[in-house]
DNA sequence: CTTGACACCTAGGCACACTAGGCGTAGCAT
DNA sequence: ATGCTACGCCTAGTGTGCCTAGGTGTCAAG
């Protein structure tokens, strides 16, 4: 998977990913992966949490199960704003070079 | 148009308007926001063409339309091959980011 | 008691598009 | 005449953003 093109589109996958329900980094890791093929190595991914928290769009609690520590996300109000509208975003930039590349 | 979106797609954006017919540098910004409503800075396209050049995409050759000194970009055999390439890449990406954004 | 999966973290590197400047021609308006 | 705008090309350096490469620690299996 050529990983430039990821650039710009991380956020509305994790933000995604967390819309369904709450995960940690590691499962979110794996239900990318589930999802749609993404190999997205931690140092990737955890940069990138700590991002999203710190603009306010998910808060995060540790838990704590069988032993292992865990951070779970959970998306905010203005995550679900902003999922939407990256999502918008995506579409429009989709569309842009579909009407190039077709 | 977020900027970051572009990455590791700039290749298949130019491949695939010289793809049509030869053109200019200027020419092909121009097809790029009349087709998709890019706004690619010359900064950005012509360094990008000077590389396909480099490595064998594309051919150029210089004209002068009413003294106006034009460099001509048109796709190699290796061109077509890439934009082939470079075309399923990107529905395979697309398709993963739909799959988990879905 | 080592290997692997689970689970987290971070400093620094790298690749890519972009910024910000440069050069020169032609045409039009002031 | 002299701007100004569109045309048309160029490049050094910057910045953003993901990745590499390393670290910490728990637990189960062999």
């Amino acid at each position: 998977m050529k990983s430039e093109l990821l650039k710009g589109n991380l956020e509305l996958l994790l933000l995604a990913v967390l819309a369904n329900e709450p995960r940690h980094g590691y499962a979110v890791i794996e239900e990318l992966r589930r999802r749609g093929g993404f190999d997205l190595p931690e140092g990737t991914v955890y940069p990138a949490l700590h991002r999203l928290e710190a603009t306010g769009l998910v808060t995060s609690t540790w838990s704590r199960e069988s032993g292992r520590r865990r951070r779970v996300y959970s998306l905010t109000r203005g995550g679900r704003r902003e999922l939407a509208s990256l999502r918008e975003t995506w579409r429009g930039f989709n569309d842009a070079v579909a009407a190039v590349v077709a």
